[in-house]
DNA sequence: AGGATGATATCC
DNA sequence: GATATCATCCTC
């Protein structure tokens, strides 16, 4: 088995949300468990730019809630959603903007738990639940890799999901996936 | 189209 | 303390 490919650093995360998003398409996402290692190859993302995004759970201000989206780059954002599922994101841009970007989709490399097309599937797929809140992302039980080969597929942009109530901002192409992939949620 | 299901923010 | 809302998913 070739050996995995770097973690991302710090400076990756701490770069533009939109850049980062991008550029996350193709990176394999890692969870280091005891029963084994489950990895997924992320396929779809949707960015959250910041405070002055009225989709952004960071638009409400500093809450104890929206705490680690204001904090440093480079670590996780869990959070329960509907009750019953939870998403989870990763934070970026220097610390005090709140941005980040949401992991909307993996296909399966390595021991994942059922489907992973769709945000609250795929925390149940790779074990991701709220114990992981502001768990940094360049330790050794959660982080991400660079891709293991390079992303030949196409990149598309669409507005996000379920994100109605947020006037304009919910028209804006801040969803990105690779184009044609099966593990998509919303293709 | 509607229900599950609990944390969060925002009122009183 | 009560209530509305929710970056979803499943079943009908």
């Amino acid at each position: 088995m070739p050996a995995m490919p770097p973690r991302l650093s710090r400076d990756f995360y701490a770069r533009d949300t939109i850049i980062v998003a991008r550029d996350l398409l193709g990176c394999e996402l890692v969870h280091v468990m005891a029963e084994g290692t489950r990895i997924g190859r992320i396929v779809e993302v949707e960015a959250y730019l910041g405070a002055h995004d009225l989709a952004a759970h960071s638009a409400k201000g500093l809450t104890p809630r929206t705490q680690v989206m204001f904090g440093p780059p480079g670590y996780a954002y869990v959070y329960l959603i509907y009750g019953m599922h939870h998403c989870m994101n990763v934070v970026t841009e220097p610390a005090g903007n709140g941005a980040a970007v949401l992991i909307r989709a993996l296909a399966p490399v390595q021991q994942l738990a059922g489907r992973s097309a769709g945000p609250g599937l795929l925390s149940k797929a790779m074990g991701i639940d709220r114990r992981h809140n502001a768990l940094d992302l360049l330790g050794d039980t959660l982080f991400i890799t660079a891709p293991a080969s390079p992303v030949a597929e196409t990149v598309v942009s669409r507005p996000r999901i379920g994100v109605d109530y947020a006037g304009e901002w919910a028209n804006k192409p801040l969803r990105f996936y690779l184009e044609g992939n099966p593990h998509v949620s919303k293709p």
